[in-house]
DNA sequence: TAATTATAGTTATCATGATAACTATAATTA
DNA sequence: TAATTATAGTTATCATGATAACTATAATTA
């Protein structure tokens, strides 16, 4: 997350380069605005999947398990390749996922390491119960910027 | 910070568009592009901080006071007024910036309530010490988008 | 094939964000 | 001016990200 509320202007930017020589003024200032506005709709999404008690990286453990419905299972495996957090962090997530019966897991056959993920009936429901707010949400954001 | 390595493609997006009907299809894609790109670009940043010890908001509570040289110091408050953080945690990372010598923390007279927070030499040394990095990390990430 | 190495996933622990509840002082109101 | 309310900052505690170290199984190598 980026904090700065007030971020600097193209000229404190400049004046600096001055002294510090950059490529790219405006590219500093395009990625500045570009963490910042993603930090601030990252919160609104937050904000609105914790309405509904749950976060944006279930969801997105969700959606990653849905979007691929020829496999209808992934080892954890993949969902971690899918999702850049680390693994520990989505084990904890599988876990609380499952005792809200969105998702179940299973040992797979072939290897005794694995896991198979899949979503219940329950979690397929609940996905498509909070999808369209989720665009609303984003939508909502991009009209605003451009006001 | 947003996660999901592979977006969903403006086909995935539309095709869900046409069961639930939203303003903009390509806003949604411009708003997870940038979410993402942000996301990557504040993990690089952090991580170039930990090289010195610091972090993100260590580094903008100092810019935040640097910024305004006419006024010596801050209040707390005003930290925080420009930083979107929660002040436990600006006072918690105050705590430890002048554990370690960066800044100093005094009462105001005027208000017992009050305190003032300003840079120490060393504090201005560092900040000139870490800045040209930053702004490297930004513009080669830039430069990167660009390639 | 026995020993070693690699892989899948988990547990333990820490860092850093948040909110709620607190203390101390200042400002306002009855 | 005494009582109340507002403001500045802190403490306590939780949530969710990370890394390191672990167990169990599979794959590789000597």
């Amino acid at each position: 997350m980026f904090f700065l509320k007030e971020l600097p202007t193209k000229q404190m930017i400049e004046s600096y380069a001055i002294k510090h020589p950059m490529k790219s003024v405006s590219s500093v200032e395009t990625a500045l605005l570009m963490m910042r506005r993603g930090s601030l709709l990252v919160r609104k999404i937050e904000a609105y999947f914790s309405s509904y008690d749950t976060s944006q990286l279930r969801f997105l453990i969700l959606i990653v398990i849905d979007r691929e419905p020829e496999k209808k299972s992934l080892f954890v495996n993949e969902i971690s390749e899918r999702i850049d957090v680390s693994r520990p962090v989505i084990t904890r997530t599988l876990q609380r996922l499952r005792d809200d019966k969105l998702i179940t897991m299973k040992n797979d056959n072939s290897d005794g390491r694995s896991k198979q993920v899949s979503l219940t009936v329950k979690g397929r429901k609940f996905l498509k119960e909070i999808l369209p707010g989720y665009y609303t949400v984003i939508c909502d954001f991009m009209a605003e910027l451009e006001s």
